[in-house]
DNA sequence: GTGAAAGCGCTAACAT
DNA sequence: ATGTTAGCGCTTTCAC
């Protein structure tokens, strides 16, 4: 069954020669057909199907100096969100010819200067990074690349060049404004501890934005709690929800940087007998399909993820046809504050007993 | 900040003048360091620097006919069973200098196809391909590329070259062995629906083995349930429930093909007050990360799809170094029933009251 | 230990 | 509408 030895691969001067023509029309049938007398353009196609030729990408790379790469470094493939990035971006660029290069640096910096430079010597059109953090070296070599840069999932202050996203710190300021609304005072937050080069740096900035505006309301955010090395889950939740429990047994509601730790808080309520949201407000981020699944549905600030992959890769189509006027482009993809039933106004069915 | 005018990149050439050398010294100070004196190594590595220059991948490709791409094709990348399978072949080959290409099909097998032609067209040095099912005209390009083809995350009868996984069939069988053997007589089974060439073919084998299994210990499996689209997730679990009722209320147990399903079966109990396992047992299939941390702990089946992607990711290179002796290779990785909270014996805690 | 020549498979640019 | 020429940036192979 496994090949016996390789009869090599047909080319494309195999094709030519067995269609009659010169290589440049096969060239010409495969890239543009139209191009080519319908008559012409059919032999060429049967010599194709019949010797089973596969153009070699690598090489029209060469020598057209497009390689139809476009490069994605996110924190990790196994968080819902970037994978959705992933895939909204390759709906849009698969059907203009490009393929996505993906890496991923499990939030660390270092790793991500090392994926930066692997992915350079495959000659990507453009690069697409999560945030705006990177190490010295790796922003020159980003430079250097001469390639359109967009960062993604945030609205860095400083950005390489282009973005798509959403600010991270309002999200934060979102959270706390609406539970402060809601009439909480002890307020407890959920967020990851950097650990060396490897931090969550969207997440930290969720966690700022919720401290700064406790902060204008003039609470206290001794409850504002960051603990484990990203990625952030569930086990944080339940974690932090014992720590901030321990800390100050009157909690009222808690803000979790990510949907999945605001679920591991709701699981530690059940083990634990409270009653989410009579005895505990719980409010999470990113809307995560589990958030809507959850009992009771979790309250979250929702991020269009897909639509975010959509449209970079739209900003990367213009920008490689020269249709993007003007500078950097920044574009805000928003942020919705979706109301389930994990928050409750302070005061609501405190009364009320376990179902 | 967006870049002037495009300086042409350095080329290897450029390298060499600098450091005064010939472009193959500067080739071996970047493929096999120890080649070269280091004295020559030195002056080539600042010019390297100097000059910022980026190897181009490419052209050594087409030079060398070794691309270091190995091509992944999975269902979904928002899997997190699949997503952790990259993942682990990651961590193998980009030590060994490979990138991965990672394509997705969304369970449609036409959609495989295309993705199986625009990656030949890449070069790959191999290919990983998520089960055995394939459109013929795919099985016929595979087999022309002439790289060995890895099939994952199942154990097919007749794989088109290599395999690492584990028998979808058996754990269907596990399922509802273990089910059985607690006592249960009316048990229903939640999967996904196949529409046209969007199939579940992993899921379905699973499906099907929990239907063997039923039907030899003479158990009716009219409780066997396929509704709603791949991928089966939280949704397919809540709707399920809804509908296994309806045709029984004396429901005992349930299994779903997928964590996700199982929890959404969980939810579902919850918000009617009914009690897992007390009042219903439930089974998932994946041990997802939330199947730890809901209320109860889900009792489901594990594969280590972490170690099933390093796995395959040695397997290729043993392949690529001609250190693979023997035919196809067929690499089983297991699978462990990991009994936890939502599964209780037939009649326990019958008599407790609803909480 | 280092270099020169040749060529990987394709397409840009210019003919015809 | 099709063909010819040159060359993309690198590594193989063989010299020295």
């Amino acid at each position: 069954m496994s090949s016996g030895r390789s009869t090599r691969r047909p080319t494309i001067r195999d094709v030519s020669r067995l269609a009659g023509v010169s290589r440049m029309t096969v060239s010409r049938v495969l890239s543009d057909p139209d191009l080519v007398l319908p008559a012409t353009r059919a032999r060429v196609q049967k010599a194709i199907a019949d010797l089973g030729y596969v153009l070699d990408r690598a090489a029209g790379g060469l020598a057209s100096r497009r390689t139809g790469f476009i490069a994605l470094i996110v924190p990790t493939l196994t968080n819902a969100n970037f994978s959705t990035v992933a895939h909204g971006l390759t709906e849009v660029l698969s059907k203009a010819g490009f393929q996505l290069l993906i890496s991923y640096t499990d939030y660390d910096l270092g790793e991500e200067e090392t994926q930066i430079r692997n992915l350079l010597a495959r000659r990507p059109e453009a690069m697409v990074l999560t945030g705006s953090a990177h190490t010295r070296a790796a922003s020159s070599l980003l430079v250097r690349a001469d390639i359109p840069v967009i960062a993604v999932a945030d609205l860095p202050h400083r950005p390489i060049e282009h973005a798509v996203g959403f600010s991270n710190h309002q999200a934060g300021r979102m959270a706390a404004q609406y539970l402060l609304r809601k009439g909480f005072r002890r307020i407890g937050a959920v967020g990851g501890q950097s650990v060396g080069d490897v931090i969550d740096h969207r997440g930290e900035e969720r966690m700022r934005g919720f401290e700064d505006e406790l902060a204008r309301a003039g609470v206290d955010s001794d409850l504002v709690l960051r603990q484990g090395a990203p990625p952030v889950s569930f086990a944080h939740g339940a974690a932090g929800l014992a720590t901030l429990l321990a800390l100050d047994p009157g909690l009222e509601a808690v803000f979790a940087v990510s949907d999945l730790a605001a679920v591991g808080v709701i699981m530690e309520c059940q083990r634990r007998g409270i009653r989410v949201p009579q005895d505990l407000s719980v409010m999470g981020f990113g809307d995560f399909e589990i958030a809507r699944e959850v009992v009771p549905a979790l309250t979250t600030l929702h991020v269009d993820f897909r639509e975010l992959g959509q449209r970079t890769g739209r900003l990367i189509l213009d920008l490689l046809d020269g249709r993007h006027a003007g500078g950097p482009a920044v574009i805000d993809v928003g942020l919705d504050l979706l109301e389930r039933g994990s928050v409750a106004a302070k005061g609501e069915g405190v009364r009320s007993l376990p179902a």
